[in-house]
DNA sequence: AAATTAATTTATCAATTTGATACAATAATA
DNA sequence: TATTATTGTATCAAATTGATAAATTAATTT
């Protein structure tokens, strides 16, 4: 059975501002990856990030949370814009490699008939970057609207992207890395309760380094945002780890002042 | 006698791309002050920092640079996107303070008679904030359009300004002190030869706290991308200093890696 | 022409931070 | 009880930083 997407697609574009969109590079770890969510357009078109418009009354960033919340369930969680992509041939049915298959998609839906529709599919883009780090673990990701699948992909292994969003993620990973040394990170994408070996490995996945164990902690645990708590028995034929938590209110702070990291 | 600016706004509107717009915050250093560029609208109805649209076939970047261009006659000058403001009651004319100012003065050019000028100076904007640092000593700044007057004003002592741009200039500044951390600058906002006291005060004003001079010295010059001239008589009673310019190449290099400051 | 002055360049040195490695502690297993 | 793998802490040389002092020098004053 043919599915008519027409009137909620028509309702959207009512509703929106034209010309301008949001795209979220939502990033979660998971496994020693960081892994980003990615929607996959129904008839395997595409894979793409997760976007969206802007209502004609809200602001970006609240664009940018309902868009977060929309895919993932999650709600104030760190969400951060950094970066507008604005080339002169952004649109969503430019990409020439991607163009026929795209329009063979709308096609299916019989999206490409009515000329509001296809205007709103051709328009020129001026889009929002924004990043979210998030935990895994507590999102609800859900297909939505045109996609029928979602997965958490790694950073290291993407598919195929529609626009330039391989572009666009690893602009947000220069980015992240480079936030590694003045703010602390973390407390979005780990769990509650986290040894200093799973800390480290999220560092090291982000800087794509190896660092030394023995100094890594002494760092971290200087900068005074670290609460140790009771050791975690893992049944393994080893000493135990203790475990730890951010503290909150210093976590705050630091994140204001910034810290001096130099790892 | 009364100026005409309708066909003018016509052609800008007709031209360029609807709800959206750049803004500039153009940073000149001298008189050991940070300065910026501002325009006076005509009739003085506020302080505004230089901005336009983008034109229907122009990347965002491309307008950036035409914008700087057009108001200080530099080319191809460190030019830098930083934030994207997008509050859903952000337009030229929904500031309360100055919107019956504002409204008179469109008034003086009939320029609120126009239904298609009148929706465009209404409509809600998101726009796109760039910086650039520029030698104040190569910049022809010219009025503009509806701007009669052009300033270098000392960020310290800003005026009331249109919008929200204190908060987009300050906005700027704690980039730039971030920024300073990990790399260099100066090439951009400095003449071609200086001296290491120039330097420093540029450094000094950027973080707002004064700094050892020997220590600052000695980091400056361990960077390795400062090339010593000839002294420079300076014709006062005392030792003279050297002059340095920067290593074109190093400066690139570092640039791109990146620079461990810790100042 | 020698002493003075004020700013610049370089040196010094203790304190702190980093990089690399070693060693002691410990939870489960053999 | 010895073994094993991993964790927590210690150690120490090297590098960096912060603060101060000493040496240098262009013009002025005496």
């Amino acid at each position: 059975m043919k599915q008519d997407l027409r009137p909620q697609m028509l309702k959207l574009i009512e509703e929106s501002l034209p010309g301008v969109s949001i795209e979220c590079v939502i990033l979660g770890y998971g496994e020693g990856q960081l892994k980003t969510l990615l929607f996959q357009t129904k008839h395997e078109v595409t894979w793409s990030l997760p976007g969206g418009y802007i209502r004609k009354y809200e602001d970006i960033d609240e664009a940018a949370h309902r868009i977060l919340e929309e895919r993932t369930g999650l709600k104030s969680i760190f969400l951060k814009q950094f970066h507008t992509f604005g080339k002169k041939d952004r649109s969503h049915t430019n990409n020439r490699e991607q163009h026929e298959r795209i329009w063979k998609a709308l096609e299916k839906f019989d999206l490409n008939q009515d000329p509001l529709i296809k205007d709103w599919m051709d328009q020129r883009l001026i889009t929002m970057g924004y990043y979210a780090l998030v935990d895994i673990r507590k999102s609800h990701p859900r297909p939505h609207f045109f996609f029928e699948k979602c997965e958490w992909i790694s950073v290291e292994s993407l598919p195929e992207l529609f626009l330039q969003q391989q572009h666009t993620i690893s602009k947000v990973l220069d980015h992240l890395r480079v936030q590694l040394n003045y703010l602390p990170i973390g407390r979005s994408l780990l769990p509650e309760k986290f040894t200093m070996q799973n800390l480290q490995k999220l560092y090291e996945i982000i800087l794509r380094r190896p660092l030394v164990r023995s100094n890594f902690q002494r760092k971290m645990l200087s900068l005074g945002i670290l609460v140790r708590m009771e050791k975690h028995m893992t049944g393994a034929p080893n000493k135990a780890p203790y475990q730890y938590c951010f503290d909150r209110e210093q976590y705050e702070i630091a994140l204001k002042k910034g810290i001096g990291f130099n790892i």
